[in-house]
DNA sequence: ATTAGTTGTCTACACAAATAGACAAATAGG
DNA sequence: CCTATTTGTCTATTTGTGTAGACAACTAAT
């Protein structure tokens, strides 16, 4: 009889709780010996092994024979702050990351009705949208799929390709400011489409922030919704600023 | 040969690209039928009959034998707002849902580093730490982790224990008011004692916001952490406050 | 009634996952 | 040097996953 049959396999599960355990600073520095682990997770020792082989590609872990498995340094989560003013890359170079974002897609599509709500247009207005990645040091780190109305911004798609920013592309296009009305947040588990673009496991978690942003006089402008990789991503929220 | 060996199961995978179907809209009210199914994503029939009973003893798919395969109706993601002022009972009753929380701990730990710069404290210092369980409408729905000075609160844990509200022992204990100073948010498979208390399946998504209260002086108060189920849930932020 | 389309059930087979045991190879400490 | 501990490798066996094909049972439409 098999405890929960929900199509993770054993090793992938113990690989998650060893990953979890060291997240938590259950496990500092060193593992724990393969046999004592299989003891505890309640699987054999080949099963730990495999788990642990896992977590070593993953460059999680670095096992030396005749001395212990041992946790790899591991760079801290990006700290992302979502709040009224959200610009990207002054966001990142606050932290002395150079991001670079990336055209991969554009699209006119046909508004439905929650995308229709957000940007107060009308159900089957044309919208143009845009997809993103943002990459930082060569790693992909967010995915965007932006939504403007198609009427009021009709240049955008080849402002943003000039400039390589939302905000310039923006200003480019009459809307020399702009903030965040509203942000959602929720996760899932990555799409196979994104998982490919952000270079990660088929089974990661992605935070999924769907935000609107308001021109200065309170028009809605874009509708933006990104997928953060949940493993390199912290979003922060200060009520004041700062 | 497979594509990714990441020890997630074939079936398990076709599963969760039909939740991801049904969430997007993708799939509205009815499947495909099996055959279609089976080589959109490239198996066997039988493979994804079993995604499909997966799904069924989940109550998200009902089959009909003759007929085809039909989406259930799911409730709503709860909306949760994220903001200065966040008070459990007052946000759920807002959308008309009746909450209530559930003492399932307390004890007395030590400060350890992050904790101790969070609260203001010594590393080390001792702190009461709060278990709890939201639970609505008899569906469990969140759990939270809150961490107090045991010097500065010495008998919040029976405040809470009689009230039932955090708001209400901090108010025995000489706080009258208090805001959120930072809220956040990262996301993470459901550690395996969660899934128990949450009623969800073993690798489900919870949402982690990790936050610090502040007393009307800008001391820190509670440092909690709460894990929400990220499929019953979406955490709002508006800046300017409704 | 017939037919086409759908889900349900059965058998069989190939292959991966997990278990089990034994031993080699490296390390660290007396 | 010797021993205990640890990771690495090998063989073998059992159990689970995915594939394949056939057919039954049910539905809806002609």
């Amino acid at each position: 009889m098999h405890a929960l049959d929900d199509g993770i396999s054993r090793w992938r599960r113990v690989a998650d709780a060893i990953r979890a355990d060291i997240a938590s600073g259950v496990i500092a520095q060193q593992l724990p010996p393969e046999v004592e682990l299989a003891e505890r997770h309640g699987v054999n020792r080949h099963t730990v092994r495999r788990a642990i082989a896992a977590l070593s590609t993953e460059g999680l872990l670095r096992a030396e024979r005749g001395r212990g498995t041992f946790v790899n340094a591991q760079p801290p989560r990006v700290i992302y702050p979502i709040g009224e003013r959200v610009r990207f890359r002054e966001n990142m170079m606050k932290q002395s990351i150079e991001p670079s974002g990336r055209l991969i897609g554009a699209e006119r599509v046909a508004a439905d009705a929650r995308q229709a709500a957000q940007l107060n247009v009308a159900v089957g207005a044309p919208l143009h949208r845009l997809e993103r990645l943002a990459v930082v040091d060569g790693m992909p780190m967010s995915r965007s799929t932006s939504l403007f109305s198609a009427e009021r911004f009709p240049d955008i798609i080849s402002a943003y390709a000039e400039t390589g920013s939302i905000t310039q592309a923006l200003q480019k296009s009459g809307v020399s400011d702009y903030r965040r009305r509203e942000t959602r947040i929720t996760a899932e588990r990555v799409s196979p489409n994104d998982a490919e673009l952000l270079q990660c496991a088929s089974d990661a978690i992605v935070l999924i922030s769907n935000a609107v942003d308001v021109d200065m006089e309170g028009k809605p402008v874009q509708s933006v919704r990104t997928r953060f990789l949940a493993d390199r991503f912290e979003l922060s929220f200060k009520p004041e600023g700062d």
